[in-house]
DNA sequence: CGAATGTGTTGGAACGTTCCAACACTCTAG
DNA sequence: CTAGAGTGTTGGAACGTTCCAACACATTCG
């Protein structure tokens, strides 16, 4: 188990541990004898740097930490695609901790990737409280994905969750909707934006008094809890804004086992376009997020702020884009 | 951003560097108002350990590597949080990196996990060759979950895929179907065992004849591109075992496309019992892995090979369990 | 021919922590 | 009063790497 380290390479080759460290480093300025002599040693010996000893002479880790609320909602994998493509260009390596949607676990997480001194910080959809972000980005490059910061130096990339429910709700009352009711994200990222986007658009049109937002969370639990909910008021609603496609799944549970037909007696929309939307089963109308883009965007922003450092954060915002399929139709008379 | 050391604490609390590290360790050997004072100095300057020198001296990191072959597959979700948990509870941290399926970039991802000096590395569902896993091996303690490798050195976690596949033939052919074709994982983890234990349980039932296994993958592309080649031949299945809950889904749209009902045209069945497959709207037959369990057994085949070293490998095998759903009916006529 | 330039190689310092032996002091027992 | 134990604190060595200044040697230039 004893690892071999840059000295029993030096030994083995004959030569000096800087010259190891310069062959490991591809350098050019050694002769090809040398080349090959550290690594026939470095192969024979089986031998891989430590990123620890590294990272402590040259101040840096190379490495941009990821924390990910939520590892169930293959919504998060493309966001992590591209951080690590866009990451792995420039010469990065990317590491994952997520905290389960547990905000003291998340906290615990992001101390991780602090400690080891990563480079860059990205949080997507965090659910940990805003502090948790400021404080690590006094000490590192810091991007919040999906989740609109207010602080001076936390950068964030989000889509424009308002805009993005309101095209649903647009929609909506397109097809004859009144009452239309939410299910809220509680203390999941975008969760307040799309809530007040909910009852800014319900106001627009009119329909302050139809106003009705059930708690819920962004998981499957979330959604069939808000729509048991929903089901248990007075009035039934028409038409159900999930808080995203996860609880979306749950809501339709719920109302299958109900024996309610969708869109037939109550029209269901999730958010965030996830492959399972899209399958003809669920066939979700619902709202997507340029989710690779994100990544990339996120990725970029902290190598940017790693190289130069900024003044002034930089707030992303892309175009939500609405997705009609067949869980939306007209309200039943 | 230039982040304060132990000695930056210690010279602002008026101490040595040793009694703050003393402080930071919990050690009971401090007096209160030294505690006090290095608390107070370290909470003021923003002091955060710096892992990578404690990992130097310490000869160990105190980090579990988690190697995730896909993140879009919930599935693994449920894995990595049993692993995190025992890892949690033992004093261990866990990061997570993932290769997204391609060989050579989960080859990297290991050698990054292993560059970070992890103390433990736990390698799901892998695409890499087993010499990746034993080549880890010999520098740390390695478990592959998922796929049974035949190492010495490497401790592995799986169900029984052969009796697990076994049981839904078992019940296809109950329900009277002989036409029982099967779509492959590929290079993903668990396949062949699968694929054989599709093929010995049609022999058992004396249906070599309809014998059928057609390429795929662990995805949903997977599962489209293989439903379509079976729909490309002469004689349709009655029956479809696709290679995972994924790939199902994959299958259930091509049928959905084809407007072919199931189970009443064609039966169809997954593997996972992932979240998505227990919804009503798909009603999967699909077979269940103790996920949990099989990330809680890795981490602790891990850390206790960590503790005292085991001469040889252990190899769980946990019991998977048949789970019937609407997808599966009595073939037509 | 001596100086300057270039090529390949080298030892030592530094990074931030932990651990150990050693310390100064106080208290207790003989 | 002294030896011994106990308590809290300390400086120095070590971990494995990178980087720098310095080196030896060969080549080129004036």
């Amino acid at each position: 188990m004893k690892q071999p380290t840059i000295l029993d390479v030096a030994e083995e080759a004959g030569v000096s541990k800087s010259l190891v460290s310069l062959v490991m480093q591809g350098s050019d300025k050694v002769s090809d004898s040398s080349r090959e002599a550290v690594l026939e040693a470095a192969q024979k010996l089986g031998y891989r740097p430590n990123a620890a000893a590294r990272t402590m002479v040259q101040q840096r880790s190379s490495v941009i930490g990821v924390l990910v609320s939520n590892l169930h909602n293959p919504f998060f994998a493309d966001v992590i695609d591209g951080i690590g493509a866009t990451a792995r260009d420039a010469g990065y390596r990317s590491i994952l901790t997520t905290g389960n949607r547990v905000p003291e676990r998340e906290r615990l997480a992001v101390g991780t990737l602090l400690e080891m001194r990563v480079d860059g910080l990205i949080m997507i959809s965090p659910v940990v409280n805003r502090e948790c972000a400021i404080g690590a980005s006094s000490s590192v490059p810091t991007v919040v994905v999906g989740k609109a910061t207010r602080a001076p130096t936390v950068d964030s990339v989000t889509n424009d969750d308002r805009s993005g429910i309101g095209m649903v709700v647009d929609h909506l009352v397109g097809l004859g909707h009144s009452r239309i009711a939410h299910i809220d994200g509680g203390v999941g990222a975008g969760s307040r934006p799309r809530r007040t986007g909910y009852k800014r658009s319900m106001k627009r049109h009119g329909l302050e008094g139809e106003i009705l937002s059930v708690p819920g969370s962004f998981t499957e639990e979330g959604g069939r809890a808000g729509m048991r909910s929903l089901l248990a008021g007075d009035t039934r609603p028409t038409a159900v804004l999930a808080s995203n496609d996860l609880a979306a799944i749950g809501v339709l549970e719920v109302l299958d086992a109900e024996g309610l037909d969708v869109p037939g007696d109550i029209s269901v929309t999730g958010y965030d376009n996830t492959a399972i939307a899209a399958s003809h089963r669920l066939g979700l109308t619902t709202v997507d997020q340029p989710r690779h883009d994100m990544g990339r965007m996120a990725a970029e922003l902290v190598l940017t702020k790693i190289d130069h450092d900024r003044a002034k954060a930089s707030h992303v915002v892309l175009p939500p884009k609405l997705v009609v399929r067949e869980s939306t139709g007209p309200p039943s008379r």
